[in-house]
DNA sequence: GTCTATATGTGGATAGAC
DNA sequence: GTCTATCCACATATAGAC
């Protein structure tokens, strides 16, 4: 334990640069999006950072709140893209000329994006694991941070796939809500059954083929 | 904790009955099922299987020998039907009569009957878990589980996909693989967006969604 | 084969000095 | 604001009686 010998700023009580809280947030990125949020402790984040074990429950109040702060930090400017872009995609509704592929684009975008900005990989990997994590902390904070921006893109989804049923909508979604998920997660998976890798895809080719697939797949109206 | 004075076998040492080791499997799937493999303590489980806390150590040497156990006995099952139906696909691969719905259909078909069978809906959660988890232990026993039929299929979609490029058909079928685990997860995100459940859904009904919904990505050449 | 008892480590959280 | 020291609950795992 105390690994905090090197490299550590110096114990003069006050440190006051403020810059404790942003380390503590950039170790537990780091190491939640490797480990997930149930495989790494506090003792294992504040080591990292440099920080004493008792400082994170100053800043955060606890583990669920370390988690809810970094969640707020990365999906505030997501959440402000996607609300911009589906500003314009309710525009184009109202004149009925709003496309799937608009929509889809404009709600898959900056989520890829963001996986594929250096700022954003491990988050969105964090994302994404924590997106299938039924731990009730867990659960509580991703919901809150993506729910209000998902409601409007998909009523205005259902919206323009009237030639769905209400059934088939539903399980479409998940199919949708599936694609983006697992492509942000990169488990390495697919890497691995095609012995090859080309995660260095640029990040606009990536949303293309994901917006490909998907428009695709809600256009599609049944069997052949 | 000792929840084990009522429903329990009698305390005769010898119980010789050999269904302890079942009982344990049944309140390891559950459980896990619930809250993820890295959710719940042996304790937890082997109280609710009514049986001693050591006595997994006995039967399945530690955790991961549980997780692997679980997995060994759901799997089986369902690789041998992916088998048969693989070995269909490519007598009709070799006759260049195989569409990439008949083959989509026959890999991602036993998933989703299992998932929707009364015996496999728990598995099926947690192998959907499990699939992002990036704890090692749990990528062993995923990977091993899944990986030999999962290659099969792979490279015969991927001979029959020749209008895609490799980096195309590489982020495909990152989509391909997020439809079918986001459909087994079932995170219960889809019903609250749409504020509405079609979870009872029949397989086949569900299983013909996801096909549509993937052949049509596969299909499709590039942006419009 | 199944039990009790326990070894041994780690988790999150807090009190209180400085 | 940051530290040390510590509480207490809980984890996996094992030894050895029966």
């Amino acid at each position: 334990m105390s690994e905090r010998t090197e490299n550590a700023p110096p114990l003069t009580g006050h440190m006051a640069d403020g810059q404790t809280r942003d380390r503590i947030l950039r170790a537990a990125e780091r190491l939640f999006a490797e480990h997930g949020y149930s495989g790494v402790s506090l003792r294992t984040i504040m080591a990292e950072a440099g920080a004493n074990t008792a400082s994170v429950h100053y800043y955060f109040r606890g583990k669920e709140g370390l988690l809810r702060a970094l969640f707020d930090m990365r999906t505030a400017p997501m959440n402000a893209e996607r609300v911009r872009l589906l500003d314009v995609c309710q525009h184009e509704f109202e004149q009925g000329q709003l496309t799937i592929r608009k929509l889809i684009t404009a709600f898959a975008g900056p989520a890829i994006r963001s996986g594929w900005h250096p700022n954003g990989v491990l988050f969105e990997k964090l994302s994404a694991q924590c997106s299938v994590d039924p731990n009730p902390e867990v659960r509580r904070v991703v919901f809150e941070s993506y729910h209000a921006v998902a409601m409007r893109f998909v009523s205005m989804l259902r919206a323009i796939c009237p030639h769905l049923s209400d059934t088939e909508f539903y399980w479409r979604l998940h199919c949708f809500y599936g694609t983006m998920t697992y492509t942000r997660a990169r488990n390495g998976r697919v890497g691995y059954l095609l012995a090859c890798s080309y995660d260095e895809t640029p990040a606009d080719f990536v949303l293309e083929q994901l917006v490909t697939f998907a428009e695709a797949g809600f256009h599609a109206s049944g069997p052949k």
